[in-house]
DNA sequence: AAAATGAATTGTCATATGGCAAGAAATACA
DNA sequence: TGTATTTCTTGCCATATGACAATTCATTTT
């Protein structure tokens, strides 16, 4: 790590069983990163040797589906992990793209790196059982989303939670991301800025 | 442990580096247990405290949507962990119901036990993530599938991978957790049916 | 600034799935 | 064994979303 007192990693990794000069430790096994617009961090078919965390920016992981078509599986914001879990612990080749959609400041950590700390600091491996769980849990809340609520429910609920998404990236991107055309989004969109008027 | 050499459990637990002895003391940590059909092994609002390895039966998980309907969020079939993870490693009332379809036998394990295992044995650390990776792999294809595949593809992928579940879950059982009503999801056995017998 | 490329909107029409209710079948109960 | 209850099927119609194409709008490039 270059800087001290890094603001991204220090909120990343802090965690109630990890000592202040662990957190140093942790904090120093990252090199800072820069990326530019549309630039891809993982294309499929590779093996994920690293992952980063995200201070500026936004990205955004996709698959390509039977068809062919790109489907945008998950967005990243700043002070989050940007990571393909199942290729970089599993080490297999990924199905997942993960690629910029801003240009992006963050920093990487490599796998080995990580071993070493998921190894020599209990705490750490407890974070990361921790981190492991959230994001299970943000996926399955996903997909339990997309069974219980209309299309127009989930751009909502998007724009609540997440709205440097809807503002940052492009339609046809959340569309996917929300599981409709971008034709839909369109039309839903126009309809929920109606509403707000109205209100 | 009562028996010795529990298959279910050293399916489960087999990885590289987990050592004989340690996969011993490992299976040991688990008491039997058996359900009858249709009883709750979690409610909604509880705290998890445990986690069990099923050897027979079928077990499902499902979350009350905020229209108050029931939705199937996954299935449980023999040799594989029934858990709700977030309840269980987070500490938090759990959102979800575990239920079992039919009468059912397994290895119950509680989260201090886990945890004790977690922190001696290294090699089980490691297998406790490359487990949730899986875990969270299938979470993702599930939700990737919802929004690529159709109702019929998803139903015939779901009897392709898992006849078991097919076989012994009520149909609106297996329709909200494909996502649909069970009208549709009878009508959709009925065609598909149809196209088995011309083929 | 002009041209070119890509993104978003809108119209028309098609279709998959849902809602509801009635009847049939299967299962549980007593 | 007969009755009650739940599960499954089917018909009818409503509706949300998709497919495709044309147009407008925005962005990038030269």
């Amino acid at each position: 790590m270059t800087d001290s007192g890094n603001s991204t990693l220090e909120r990343i990794y802090r965690y109630p069983t990890i000592k202040a000069e662990e957190l140093e430790v942790i904090c120093k096994a990252h090199e800072k990163i820069c990326f530019k617009k549309n630039e891809y961090l993982l294309k499929e078919g590779q093996i994920s040797n690293e992952y980063y965390c995200l201070e500026e920016g936004l990205i955004r992981a996709f698959a390509t589906s039977t068809e062919g078509k790109d489907v945008t599986t998950g967005f990243f914001s700043p002070n989050e992990i940007v990571i393909e879990v199942a290729s970089l612990f599993l080490r297999l080749p990924t199905k997942e793209n993960i690629q910029t959609i801003t240009d992006c400041v963050g920093w990487k950590i490599s796998l080995d790196s990580f071993q070493q700390l998921f190894q020599s600091i209990p705490g750490f491996s407890e974070w990361g059982r921790n981190w492991m769980t959230d994001v299970l849990f943000t996926t399955k809340q996903h997909s339990l989303t997309m069974i219980t609520d209309s299309a127009t429910e989930r751009y909502l609920t998007l724009q609540k939670d997440h709205p440097e998404i809807i503002l940052q990236a492009p339609l046809k991107y959340i569309a996917s991301y929300l599981g409709i055309t971008d034709t839909s989004l369109s039309r839903i969109r126009k309809e929920a800025a109606r509403l707000q008027v109205i209100k």
